[in-house]
DNA sequence: AAATGTGCGGAATACGTTTTCCCGATCACC
DNA sequence: GGTGATCGGGAAAACGTATTCCGCACATTT
């Protein structure tokens, strides 16, 4: 036993499970993955139980380079921890899995620089599809590039999926925004309300400017005062300033604030706890996405219920579908609670 | 133009780069991707271009399989819409990010079958690293089979790290559940509570154990009576539903409920109220994790703050060390917020 | 019984890289 | 000017699999 070496030892081939066997390799690849040719049911019994002896377990770079095509959709994300973000990635692997596919994510943290590097780097491993949720803005420079990228990706027979991106050549799920938004404003018009403030991000944020139009569309026609808009970050912590900063000009005139996301929100709830307003009782607030926390907030908060996990779910099988570039758009559905009470006629 | 096949055209390969560049493909993967040999600077650059030109990504299988190892870690979790896993994901994806690495990520979905399934079939990518976060239960049957399948992929060379899974023999981080679920108790004590009710899951799933008999050591030699344990679902709807039970038993004698997780703890904050209890007035609410949930709850809930993301970063950092099988535990904090308010001596 | 088909095993090739090995050219040194 | 070393280029082998092609044995038809 000298010199034996205890060093990585090398995983079985399916060499090893054809030897094992008494075959050829060609006879154990028909055997293991059923092909078009037959094989002798007696030696395929024989190199399935090879193969289970060994613990072979096929090598899947080899098979894709064999094979010219791989098993593995990519998603890129802005980020993995945020629930709306890893909702979707939920749905995604959900529907792969059903199909037997793999899928890898990378994370964008919203760079566009980065995601462009991303999609490049990931044209290397030759995935069947690549979902890309929630690129960041819209019309900037990069995006040109991305686009490119993603065709050329396209030409080369891959499948492309964008979430929450309209307008681009490819396959795009959207949600609702402007509908659901729109929906919002009548239900808090009919529960009363009449003068409002919206909370936003910026304008280069589709998202948020989807939600902020859809919301004054709904309000057009009701003979209400234009909203008063406050622009701040797309986060909780922006919530909370925004709050702030509307206590601080005075909020008498106000009656119930709309914030474009549930976590702004909800940032805004407390700002203005924090200042000794109460939301629900001294003001309305709304947000949108009905993450988990809406309901678990006090008062729980009125929003718009986004199916996220149903939008994963539904790239995934636009990507497989044969439709090169189908526009789907899932609908968005107002949920009140006690964050916007009715209130009484004045 | 006749006879034109606009079909897929396939991607640049290596082969097309050094005809391009009028150099044979050896010399053009030397120029690439900088190997031992040097390559003339003249034809190094013309190789370059030639790839520039023809917007040549390697293909990363075929790579793989020619280097016999591939730059990708595997991540296994319990469910990506947990926030609990979905930040650690964000700390591992964080880490492989620095070194270049991609993670791929697969989700069993709390099921020991599936869990040992996607690792058998991971095996087949040749990952560098295998990272299982949150496998379900421990010591049930299946474990078995799971360690040796996980063994088998390290003695073929494979790096093995476990979150939240000791005593088994591979490189380990754990949270300090135990220490952290022990000091809440000494705090809540000190903050004056002394009846207690415990909420838990079932006793095989190991971080609810660990948090629930932290909990009772914390409490010993300090003279309260024995705490009311309700056992329940590990997700915010247990939290509710064992808060329901634990009113129509009766809760004059309860002043604080510890729940084993935020989740819970704040699923518990919602039956207590709609039972006309409320948190942090009426009775303490303690929950662990600290999870962003907890400081939008109202009354912001007290909990044990547990670095996930650093959990992911560590474990990153553990597979890419030399120790085979080291154990990184974390620390804990107490946080305490208003659903535990000091209790007025009585 | 010859001709034709059919079923199945195996050798060989292909996939796109990396790497080893060989070979010619240039250079340094005596 | 010869000898050896160094440099860099290219041919070819290797990685592990799928698949094409060839050939053999056997069954079916005429």
């Amino acid at each position: 036993m000298i010199g034996m070496d205890d060093g990585p030892k090398a995983p079985p081939t399916l060499h090893d499970v054809a030897r094992e066997a008494g075959v050829s390799i060609a006879t154990a690849s028909r055997a293991l993955n059923g092909s078009s040719r037959n094989v002798r049911s007696e030696n395929a019994s024989r190199v399935r139980a090879a193969a289970a002896k060994l613990d072979y377990e096929p090598h899947l770079s080899a098979q894709a380079i064999a094979k010219g095509s791989t098993r593995t959709v990519a998603l890129v994300v802005r980020d993995v921890a945020d629930p709306y973000f890893s909702s979707i990635a939920a749905g995604v692997t959900q529907a792969a899995q059903e199909c037997r596919l793999i899928v890898t994510m990378a994370v964008a943290g919203g760079s566009p620089e980065r995601e462009l590097e991303i999609v490049r780097t990931l044209r290397g491993r030759r995935p069947r599809v690549i979902i890309v949720a929630g690129s960041r803005v819209d019309g900037s420079g990069t995006r040109g590039t991305l686009v490119e990228e993603l065709t050329e990706y396209r030409t080369a027979g891959g499948r492309v999926v964008l979430i929450s991106q309209r307008d681009l050549p490819f396959g795009t799920v959207t949600i609702d925004n402007r509908g659901g938004a729109e929906r919002l404003a009548r239900a808090l018009l009919a529960a009363g309300y009449r003068r409002f403030a919206v909370l936003h991000a910026q304008e280069r944020i589709r998202t948020s400017r989807e939600r902020h139009d859809g919301f004054l569309a709904g309000l057009r026609h009701a003979g209400v005062p234009e909203p008063l808009a406050i622009e701040t970050g797309f986060t909780r912590a922006g919530g909370y300033e925004a709050a702030r900063r509307l206590v601080e000009r005075g909020v008498a005139d106000v009656e119930a604030v709309f914030a474009v996301n549930d976590v702004m929100a909800i940032g805004a709830m407390t700002g203005l706890r924090d200042a000794g307003i109460v939301p629900g009782r001294d003001i309305g607030v709304a947000g949108f996405d009905d993450i988990d926390a809406a309901v678990d907030v006090v008062p729980a908060l009125t929003t718009v219920a986004v199916p996220l996990r149903e939008a994963g779910l539904t790239a995934m099988r636009l990507a497989l579908s044969d439709e090169e570039t189908a526009d789907h758009s899932l609908p968005t559905n107002v949920v009140l609670r006690e964050s916007t009470p009715p209130r009484p006629p004045t």
